[in-house]
DNA sequence: CGGCACGGCGTACGGCGTACGGCCGCGTTG
DNA sequence: CAACGCGGCCGTACGCCGTACGCCGTGCCG
């Protein structure tokens, strides 16, 4: 299957890339190819047409470029989306928020939200653990500069940012899906819900789950109008924070 | 897109086969194929060598036949993932569990968790719109029934069960994750920590980048120890659960 | 007993990632 | 200034994948 990430990936060879250990060579002929510009290439293919267009041939065609020349840069494909991935992360912003735990956990909560809109493709890439570029490396500094002042231990800090950053990506993945089913069918959410009515009925009766039926009913009703993925995002947030808050309460009151 | 689902899933033909609305047929040789036996194999293949190792030619293998006869059967591979899916789902326990709905919900959590890690394919194979076929069906109207008598409206009541289980499918891509590495590279997480702290070092200084610095060495400094998924999942469900309790007294406040 | 519906499958096609070996032009060296 | 050799570039080819298509043989129904 593969796709994210062929188990083959080699970190080694990510990282030797992401950190720059070579440098510019000035030798050859050289027609100005780069990693840069084919990570640049290969992000606009994922981000326009999903990671599944994502081909070599693609980046070397965007390119004007032979497909195999792409490889005098990159080692393999999994490489590749390696630095896509650090290289997204570095576009992300990181200003000083005023306010307190809160208010900057809310915020790097949308900062991802907004990462994994612009790029959907990360939603499928990240399946193995990431690769520690450095972008990703300053993302997770500044992240733990949020939780850093509360009285957690540093293990906890590190809990705290991955339950955020769960939650996050499982919205968003659920927010795609929304997308790129309207895109298949040609049919908006409350539409599709609509058109399976019928199918819905014949098995899924209040007889035999009352449950199920009516609060699928109730969620597919409101899909389109208040309810959906930004709905289940904004809710979960909520929860996670007052979740956390709990623990931050408990320790301000014991030091 | 595609991988786990190919974007030209259908999911009526998945519907299809789910509620089993072919009759048996009892014409011509056949040799005793069915969508069950294909079914099972696939989940065996699956388990044992993960989603890449899935290949129509390995299932026909598997079953002593050849590839295309398991197209008789099933219209492609994204559906027969999708019954794959609907399969698993229907060998979770729905037991009543006696308690508060923390009980019922934690319980949940665990049996989701036992689900992923039995079948650590499906955390790669649910990305798009799962089919609502009878076993998913049925597990969302039991787990809906952990929630019911809480007096949180309908859309609040699927909310909070997204927002569980999203977090234990976070969890368990996780510690996949894990598994997946120590698999592949024959080293424990605690060793390839280790192997990487020169590097680490290099770039990742406590003058550059602190915090990271800091909590990154403390959480690999208990990765095998104390710290790593388990903890991960452990901290964030009681997160995600104080967090819903405090929607819960609101609502038992309020009527 | 004839026909044919249907289970089973061999072959083939178009895609993928990528190993390998060669070409060619430049910067360096004697 | 000539020769060298290195490195950017890439054409070809291999082994995978999913699956369309058309052919067979079988056993039930009329």
């Amino acid at each position: 299957m593969a796709s994210e990430r062929k188990a083959t990936a080699d970190p080694a060879r990510s990282l030797a890339i992401l950190w720059r250990t070579r440098e510019p060579t000035s030798r050859g002929a050289g027609q100005g190819l780069s990693v840069d510009r084919i990570v640049r290439a290969a992000i606009d293919i994922a981000d326009a047409e999903g990671l599944d267009a994502l081909t070599m041939r693609r980046v070397g065609e965007a390119l004007g470029v032979g497909t195999m020349s792409v490889y005098t840069y990159v080692p393999g494909k999994a490489e590749l989306v390696d630095v896509m991935i650090d290289t997204a992360y570095g576009e992300m912003p990181r200003p000083a928020v005023e306010g307190d735990w809160r208010v900057r956990l809310e915020r790097i909560a949308r900062d991802n939200l907004a990462l994994y809109r612009r790029h959907r493709w990360m939603l499928r890439a990240e399946t193995t653990r990431p690769v520690l570029g450095p972008h990703l490396v300053a993302k997770y500094d500044y992240e733990l500069g949020a939780v850093a002042d509360l009285g957690l231990t540093d293990v906890e800090m590190d809990a705290v940012l991955t339950l955020v950053l769960g939650h996050v990506k499982s919205s968003a993945r659920a927010a795609s899906e929304v997308v790129d089913l309207e895109r298949e069918t040609g049919l908006t959410d409350g539409q599709w819900w609509q058109s399976h009515a019928p199918w819905l009925e014949t098995f899924l009766t209040a007889d035999s789950y009352p449950t199920a039926s009516r609060v699928g009913t109730a969620a597919g009703r409101q899909h389109g109008a208040a309810y959906g993925p930004e709905y289940a995002f904004e809710f979960g947030l909520q929860r996670v924070l007052d979740g956390i808050s709990v623990v931050v309460a408990e320790r301000a009151a014991n030091g």
